[in-house]
DNA sequence: GTCTATAACCCGATAGAC
DNA sequence: GTCTATCGGGTTATAGAC
């Protein structure tokens, strides 16, 4: 009945069917959202029927509920994982920024989740996408204020920041493809991409009061780039 | 058969109930999305019954756009005027900034709906909303590549700085509340408000290349703050 | 203009065979 | 595990009376 999270043996019928059906409602959720996307579509995607879904997910909200615990579980263990390899908490910040925008560029479903999950948030309520995100923030804030404690940062609001680098790369990944012909790039590109890690970097070098150079460019120390006017 | 779009005469009942049908509809369709969204609802809190809703808008997709005319359209009138009325291209962009900042407190409505469209958003498909949009990018980038030609801005994509600004604006508004104690604040309070000016003031500047005061801080030049480290 | 009544459709979930 | 068949609830849109 209960399947272990990590499996290394060979996977059962059932686990792979599982983790097919995960990946395909990974896809019509982000594009679709919750209400509009049809459990017969998962099921075609994966090769079953609708019901077959209910006896791997007993009803469509716990299948979206896998779905966002996977996609959000990933990305705080890599955010984890980048904030303890930080020397310091620029560092730290700094590596999470690219972490984040290397996440959310192999998987864009986790974008599109996220702006529908924020349109739906209500106030009073805690969402279970909010459940699952909340770790992310507190181990965001901690790092910034361990910065903040050291007045290595300036005083700003790590939820400013949070806001303020998630949006700008949520709305950059899926807004600017709808611009058609008068923006003809791919925003998800290696060259895009590392087009907004940097300026990502230049407005978190901003709103932390730092001026120098971060964590991957100390190596270049010497030539440093004049970036502040 | 045909309403006049403005009418300063009294109105008919006919003009009374559609305004109040687009003022209903926008709260839900903002809230709950196109798709979750039922008409019966928005009948119930204009005071009629759902057929009714059809005399007036001959489908519900039609009620839609019209909503999306009537909040978006607003907001190009806006920019247009704050735009025009700036004395350089700095000036009209912090005041664009400005703007957009006071519509969307005021709207908040814009806020979440432009979150869905976002996130609904395919590559290939010119949404209505899109269609709607596009002036105000044009105008944003006109006004943009203005300052780059006389050298006052730097050579940045218009469109980066414009999915930073509205990006980081739209989390700011929605992300933040779904935060519960551990961020007791409105943002769309004046204080909050006026703080998340200051920082995409901050930010607009810091892309563009400026590094001094913009328009709304002429006034007090000789007291400038010591913003640059 | 707004109503009641209803047609027509869609979708999630269940029952039970294999 | 996956299937077929179906129930049951819900929503848009139409028909036509007032």
């Amino acid at each position: 009945m209960v399947v272990a999270l990590v499996s290394n043996a060979t996977p059962t019928k059932a686990e792979r069917t599982r983790r097919e059906l995960l990946e395909a409602a990974e896809a019509l959720f982000a594009e679709r959202g919750f209400q509009a996307t049809r459990l017969d579509d998962v099921a075609e995607r994966v090769g079953i029927r609708k019901p077959s879904i209910l006896y791997h997910f007993a009803d469509k909200r716990i299948l979206y509920d896998a779905v966002l615990a996977e996609l959000v579980g990933g990305l705080l263990i890599r955010l984890q994982n980048v904030i303890a390899g930080g020397s310091s908490p620029a560092d730290s910040i700094e590596a999470a920024v690219d972490a984040w925008v290397d996440y959310v560029g192999e998987r864009p479903a986790l974008a599109r989740i996220l702006l529908r999950e924020i349109a739906d948030a209500r106030p009073g309520l805690r969402s279970p996408f909010v459940q699952h995100a909340l770790p992310i923030l507190g181990l965001m804030s901690q790092t910034i204020r361990a910065g903040q404690r050291r007045r290595i940062f300036a005083r700003i609001d790590p939820i400013h920041l949070a806001s303020t680098v998630t949006g700008a790369t949520v709305f950059f990944l899926l807004g600017t493809p709808l611009l058609g012909k008068s923006w003809p790039f791919d925003p998800r590109s290696a060259a895009q991409l590392e087009q907004l890690r940097q300026e990502l970097r230049r407005v978190t070098r901003r709103l932390l009061g730092l001026s120098g150079a971060g964590a991957n460019r100390r190596k270049r120390l010497a030539t440093q780039e004049g970036e502040d006017e």
